[in-house]
This record gives structure tokens, C-alpha cells and sequence, in this order.
DNA sequence: CCATATTAGTTTAATATTAAACTAATTAAT
DNA sequence: ATTAATTAGTTTAATATTAAACTAATATGG
């Protein structure tokens, strides 16, 4: 057919998918945005924060491996974090290169009591699919994301 | 079993399913913004771009639509276009109230220049799902994305 | 021990991003 | 026509985000 290709058909196949895949994507996080700003939290600082309460402190490092972020970026979050009394930067005896961040007290309250409205909210939207149809797009995305995110 | 609810099965899923989906959005965009940066350019210019070329001329909050992004956001993105040759803004005659945006001569040759290696690049992307997983992420994701954005 | 490399985190400069307040132009309603 | 509401875009202020240059601490390899 094509002998160039003006546009090979598992071109056209994968960029529709992409980009379904990213509104898919910005329609849950756009919902999570508008219910976390509700609690003056955005989506980065939600996120460490919940890293902190399900996984125990953590150097900035490791927390910006889980949420997918660079470290310039974990630096000024937890600014921010610290600046409101959420969280704790302790200095590591052992190797003084890094912190270990800590939830404050105030934090563990902030995202114990915001959590399980998080988590009805991402159910909410992820309601109009299936038990089997959330299984499914779970694997694909899953192999997906392995591919170019070697780190667990 | 759980009389109130510790962690409702349906939304440890659910949120396990969100997670996943994040992560393979994240995977293929970071893919993408490393090529897209060695064009000198951001993902949100890349879309006003792509969507000048595909579409044709259109007014600021049509590609906002398009691309998901604010008006604010917009006169930024755009600003940084248009300083660079790659685009011009023309006021609409009949309502004032509007600018149409078009690609300059410039803006075309980039744009047409680099789009095929960008598809080429998600294409590989999603070369770890066959043909019909593809299919199927994308109906799933479809389904997700409907569902708070009632907008096409 | 000393030079080098690596690692953790910060800073800087640039762009992105949003929400909210705002201006200007148009449309609708009475 | 005049007022009110809507729409397009800009501006502002705050946070986010990245890459790159940087500092400080640690580890490695002679």
C-alpha cells in the first residue's frame, strides 16, 4: 500500500489510544484536583502526604520516586508542606545528606480525615466501569507503564 | 463483614486502578516530552501546534478545549508561540471579541517536521499491547473519559 | 590519605498551570 | 435602548514543574 506511509494505520491506532488514554487520565485527575483543593491541598502535596501515611517517613528521594516527581520539584513541596505544619525534615545521623520527612501530628490528621473521601472519589469515577472492565484497563495500563518506568 | 468500611474493596481497587493508569499516562507522556524537548519544544506547544496543523486555524479557547487546558493558560502558551514566528494571532472582524490563530509559514515547516517521529514515538510506546489490547484500553478509557467531560 | 565519583538536596531560570479578578465585546431581556 | 448576562482573552498571584548548575556529604579506588 503506502509506500511512504502518510499515515500507517499502528500510528493512527496508538496516537487515538494516547490520547484517550490521557483524558481518561485528566478526567479522574481533574475530579481528585477539585475535591483536594476543597482541603487547600493539591494534587503533588496529597500525594506525599499519603506516601507518608501508608509507607512511613521517607527521604524526599524516595518520596518523589513514588509520586513521579524530580527533586528540585519535592524540595519546594515540602516547603510548602513544612511551611503549614504537615510535615517534618529530620536530618539523617547516620548519612547527613538526606532528610527523613515525618507527618506531624496535624498531617496525620489532614490526610487521615481526608483519605477516605479521596479514595470514595476515585471509586465514584472509576464506577462506570466494570469490576472486570477496572481489572482489565489495570493490566493494560500496568504494561504500559512498566515499559518505560523500570522502577517498580 | 466491615461494618463501616476500612477499605472497601471497590475502592482499593478502584484506586489501584487509577494509580495504574497515571503511571502508563506518565510513562508514554515522559516518552514523549524527552523527544518533544529536543525539538525545543513543551507538550502544551507541541498541542496548539499539532492542533493548528490537524484542525486548522481556530480561536484560543477552541485549542484550550482541544488540548485541556485553561484560557489563561492559553494567552501564556500562545505568547511563547507567537515570539518564537510559529504562530500569529488575527482578530476576528466580525467579533472582536476573538482572535483566530493560525501557523505561520514557520510554524508549518516544524510542525509537519516533526510529527511523524512523534507518532512514531507513542506508536512504539504502545508497541508493548497488540493491536486489540490497544483497542480495548482505548474503549475503556473512552468510557472513563465521557464520563466528567461532557464535552466531546 | 587523596582525588574522583556519586548521592541528596537546593537554587535558579524558564515555562506551565490554575483560579480569580479583571477588561472588552457581544448578546439577551425587558 | 439600557441593563444584565455571557463570552474571549488578559493579568495576577500562587504553586508546580523541569533541567541544569550548584553545595555538601559520602563512597570508592588508587
Amino acid at each position: 500500500m503506502g509506500t511512504k506511509h502518510r499515515f500507517d494505520t499502528g500510528e493512527a491506532r496508538a496516537l487515538k489510544t494516547y490520547v484517550k488514554l490521557m483524558r481518561a487520565t485528566e478526567s479522574v485527575t481533574a475530579r481528585a484536583h477539585r475535591q483536594l483543593s476543597s482541603f487547600g491541598l493539591t494534587i503533588s502535596q496529597f500525594g506525599v502526604l499519603e506516601a507518608l501515611y501508608h509507607l512511613g517517613p521517607m527521604s524526599q528521594s524516595e518520596i518523589g520516586r513514588k509520586i513521579l516527581r524530580t527533586s528540585g520539584n519535592m524540595t519546594m513541596v515540602i516547603d510548602n508542606l513544612e511551611k503549614r505544619n504537615l510535615v517534618r525534615r529530620e536530618r539523617n545521623r547516620a548519612d547527613r545528606r538526606f532528610f527523613i520527612i515525618h507527618l506531624t501530628d496535624d498531617g496525620k490528621k489532614l490526610i487521615s480525615s481526608i483519605f477516605p473521601s479521596h479514595a470514595a472519589e476515585i471509586a465514584r469515577a472509576l464506577d462506570v466501569l466494570t469490576p472486570a472492565e477496572q481489572q482489565t484497563l489495570g493490566r493494560l495500563c500496568k504494561k504500559l507503564g512498566l515499559e518505560a518506568r523500570p522502577e517498580a
